[in-house]
RNA sequence: CGGGGUGUAGCGUAGCCCGGUAUCGCGCCACAUUUGGGAUGUGGAGGUCGUAGGUUCGAAUCCUGCCACCCCGACCA
């Protein structure tokens, strides 16, 4: 079971079945992709929920809430978005089920709705369709809202934890009365998830523009946050879009300007899902387990009393108790692993594979020594230490896993960042190498499916940073004036 | 939807070719000894062998249909 944890999402998938999360659990096509997400799992998405959600707020959204179903009707407004869509919904049909009398319940067909439901992939259309109704004016703009929901997307193959047929996320939409400032926001909550990724999740991402091909269904322009995972592969990891008018036109939504001009309202839409949780386990984890970030653990210390007697387990609860005070009003949860029925070496185990980032072993030898063995999960070193100021210790030890564990992060992506100009190299170094490719491209959707057709690798993103280069694209040989992001991703 | 494969205890499996009422490991329960890195011993519980039919004295095993799932591809946050 702990082989190869950090080659393939597949092996994450075995590993934390038994976990966090599990998956496939009805033998019923109908919920094949869906997963169940255990308490500790859905623990570190609602850690994750709550900081992006005060990001939100910081940046002046509020939080609304739409219909989970979707007149079919609403979809064909807009002509892209259905296209996109299109192969991938579920779709109700009708409201009732009947007995047919040899004991197995059916549809009834006499509840055939007149226009069947879609159950949400995404929300822009009916959000618009409800936004109609709330603009008028200038001064009914800007709408900056969020929605946390789940989505479902029937997709043909589904992958635990980066693509589920259903899954979690939040979604922004917004409504702006001129192109700038709607462009403003898809960049600043751009920013936003970049933020997040980094500064929390400790997973460096590059911050960038998606090609033509790679666009969001509806969108003029697609902004993403990519990150690489420990095997070599892209994980697009977030997405902010600049809608344009397409959407405003197409639920003829409409407003007076300050001129008394009348003008389809320009918008933006933005989200991250259950996919980040995938993420975080992908970039971090070794074959001992999870590795969490500090700032985004559930439990960020566990204590492992190693006891004969009550009389020691008690005093070693005492020191428990003690440390969980001290810490308390620093937001850090501390467990204390008290179980009778497990052997420490056994909670050792399991903690680490939970990505506990902190272990705290106290034994009869250490109360008499008056010390702890304090140990990281995330570079597994162990040491003896005082108990006098060991939450400071803890503390610091917490902000320094933290920072080593992105920096570490940063490294593997630097070293898995490759520039090449020919493309024989390009496919070796995707071969061998795997992780990104920084190459010339001739900006052609043709060149962008032939690549990917040969090769498996898409182009991830243009970079913002990307500088100006004189160059050649590497299958054409055409003029580019800069390098995109190519990689085989997930 | 194409191409391959698999269904046997909670999980992972042997048995199938060559028919005789199901093997082993993990896990679970009890007791004892243990407890500074996933304990050990003894005893125990747990099975419509995916499903429906056929062949047979007898089917997990052979035959036929159906169902489900997995892998590879097209699609995708």
């Amino acid at each position: 079971m702990s082989k190869g944890i950090t080659s393939r999402a597949e092996d994450y998938s075995q590993w934390y079945n038994e976990l966090v999360v599990k998956a496939d659990l009805a033998e019923h096509s109908a919920v094949r992709g869906c997963m169940v997400i255990k308490p500790y799992g859905y623990a570190i998405w609602e850690k994750m929920q709550a900081v992006l959600d005060q990001m939100f707020k910081d940046t002046g959204h509020s939080n609304a809430y739409f219909p989970l179903f979707i007149p079919k009707s609403f979809f064909s407004k807009e002509a892209s978005h259905v296209e996109g869509f299109a192969t991938e919904c579920a779709v109700v049909t009708h409201y009732r089920l009947k007995n047919d009398g040899n004991g197995q319940i059916v549809v009834d067909e006499d509840a055939k709705l007149e226009e069947e439901l879609i159950v949400r992939p995404t929300s822009e259309t009916i959000i618009w369709n409800t936004y109609k109704g709330w603009i008028e004016s200038y001064r009914d703009l800007p709408i900056l809202v969020n929605q946390w929901a789940n989505v479902v997307r029937w997709e043909m193959r589904t992958r635990l934890f980066l693509r589920t047929a259903e899954f979690l996320w939040q979604e922004g939409h917004t409504a702006h009365a001129t192109a700038e400032e709607a462009v403003a926001e898809a960049n600043q909550m751009l920013e936003v998830y970049a933020d997040f990724a980094e500064n929390w999740m400790a997973v460096p991402v590059v911050r960038g523009r998606k090609s033509e091909n790679e666009r969001f269904a509806g969108a003029l322009d697609t902004l993403c946050i990519e990150a690489l995972m420990q095997d070599g592969k892209a994980l697009q990891a977030g997405t902010s879009h600049f809608l344009g008018q397409n959407f405003a036109k197409a639920f003829d939504v409409k407003f007076t300007s300050k001129e008394g001009k009348l003008d389809h309202v320009w918008a933006t839409s933005w989200g991250v899902s259950t996919r980040l949780i995938g993420a975080l386990i992908m970039a971090h984890s070794d074959d001992q387990g999870l590795v969490l970030p500090p700032k985004l653990a559930p439990i960020h210390v566990v204590i492992v009393p190693i006891y004969k007697t009550a009389e020691e387990l008690e005093k070693i609860g005492e020191l428990a108790n003690q440390l969980i005070a001290a810490l308390k009003p620093h937001q850090i949860t501390v467990k204390f692993d008290a179980r009778d029925t497990h052997r420490p070496g056994f909670k050792f185990a399991e903690w680490e594979l939970k990505g506990v980032p902190l272990r705290i072993a106290v034994g009869a030898r250490d109360m008499q020594n008056g010390t702890v063995e304090i140990s990281r999960r995330d570079n597994q070193t162990k040491e003896t230490v005082p108990q006098a100021g060991l939450s400071d210790r803890v503390i610091g030890l917490l902000d320094d896993i933290q920072a080593s564990i992105y920096q570490k992060a940063y490294d593997f992506r630097a070293e898995h960042t490759t520039q090449v100009n020919d493309y024989e190299e390009f496919k070796r170094v995707l071969d061998e190498k795997t992780g990104f490719v920084s190459a010339h491209w001739d900006g052609t959707v043709e060149t962008e499916k032939r690549i990917k057709e040969e090769t498996k690798a898409t182009i991830r993103c243009i970079p913002l940073d990307a500088k100006e280069e004189v160059g050649n694209c590497i299958l054409t040989g055409k003029p580019s004036s800069r390098r995109v992001l190519f990689a085989r991703a997930y």
